[in-house]
DNA sequence: CAAAAAAGTGAATACAAATTCAAAAATTGA
DNA sequence: TCAATTTTTGAATTTGTATTCACTTTTTTG
């Protein structure tokens, strides 16, 4: 043979892979699962569709890691909340209002990744997704019930319920609407007031953790 | 002219598009909007494909008008109860109740018209059904603020977080997983009890409300 | 019954997008 | 530069349904 991948190949193709990537993420972010087909995904990476194919065996594929990225980049900012010190109360409000106010920054991304109807093999793995979600609130929960924090309860349930309803308080104000700050702030207050009390636990403790890492619920990943 | 509807006719016509909204229901009981195609619907009902599109002028329209006819008896249940005699707290409880065990029942249709993605169309249509859910609730909750047995809140946020609360937590069960009555009443309950402190509201009341009218979120509306 | 009109049929068509694949271009090492 | 090999292309194919429409059947009334 005349021909090995040379390293420099073996980066253009990493490379091309990774320009996929982000071209969905992009034009999901833009316009939803809806607007990203393979076609637009081709184009808007420079390369034919026929490409795609090669770095993805499916559309669906490419979709649920997108979609798995940006969702594991949420979950690693909210588990470091979770394991964070302070009080189960605290870390909770904390999680909430991190999670609300990011999905506010990148509304349509958080749209589609919420809630947009793609295709089942995409469904499945948002519910899966969620699923994972609701662990981390979980996992808040044990504790606050363990210490004493919080009353008992069935901590799988009020996960589940915690993460639909910020979920569901978003679908409205995530959609097309732009809002401005003063309500965006206002309402991440009544969604973090809610939940915090739905489980249980002691009043809001105001500007708690809350670290500021890299965004990942807004199209740029700047 | 040498024909005119007779009233018979007229009665058949009526009772065909019944007989297609029924057979939609049946299947998207069964299968999901997904398994009710215009072939599956018409084989069904025992009518030719042509036939669907004399009543309704598209596959979205039926849809729209499956959900609606479904959403419609919930509401219509929901708020009976909301109107009813009680305390805030005790209605919002019979409600949350009321809709969840109503939901555990026929736990296909109620995922199909919860949460499966159709089209665009349907999709607007579901988030407007969502959000009449909401007002249901948002109407207790302002009685409630109002006469000082809640404490106050944004009722629009608060409402829709316990339609995202209740409906989230339902997605598990939902599926095709068969749970044993026990564990469903304790999710019933699980549920309530969030919901109620979520609100600021008083400590549950066993037995309320809770009229057993017609089942609507079954697949056979016997 | 016969003609007029409507109801009903279902094979053919339209369609939108995903996926494939034969050919073209690019890359590699001698 | 050349032959071997891989990457890339994008038009053609496939796929799965929704939708249409020319035709058949039924209904109605004179």
């Amino acid at each position: 043979m005349v021909y090995r991948r040379s390293l420099l190949m073996e980066e253009r193709l990493a490379n091309n892979r990774d320009r996929i990537l982000a071209a969905t993420r992009k034009l999901v972010a833009e316009g939803g699962f809806r607007e990203a087909q393979i076609a637009a995904v081709a184009a808007l990476t420079g390369v034919s569709t026929g490409m795609i194919y090669r770095y993805f065996s499916s559309k669906a594929e490419l979709f649920v890691e997108v979609l798995g990225a940006a969702v594991g980049a949420e979950i690693e900012i909210l588990t470091e909340i979770a394991q964070g010190s302070g009080s189960a109360s605290e870390r909770l409000s904390a999680a909430v209002t991190c999670f609300v106010r990011r999905a506010l920054k990148g509304p349509n991304l958080a749209y589609a990744f919420v809630f947009e109807p793609v295709d089942p093999e995409v469904d499945t793995a948002r519910l899966r997704y969620r699923k994972k979600f609701g662990n981390v609130f979980k996992a808040i929960l044990v504790d606050g019930i363990e210490k004493g924090d919080l009353p008992d309860q069935d901590p799988e349930a009020s996960a589940a319920c915690i993460v639909g309803a910020f979920t569901e308080a978003l679908v409205g104000p995530i959609g097309p609407t732009t809002r401005n700050m003063h309500d965006r702030e206002r309402l991440v207050e009544s969604i973090q007031t809610f939940c915090l009390r739905a489980v249980g636990g002691a009043a809001k403790q105001e500007g708690a953790a809350e670290p500021t890492s890299a965004p990942a619920l807004s199209s740029d990943p700047d």
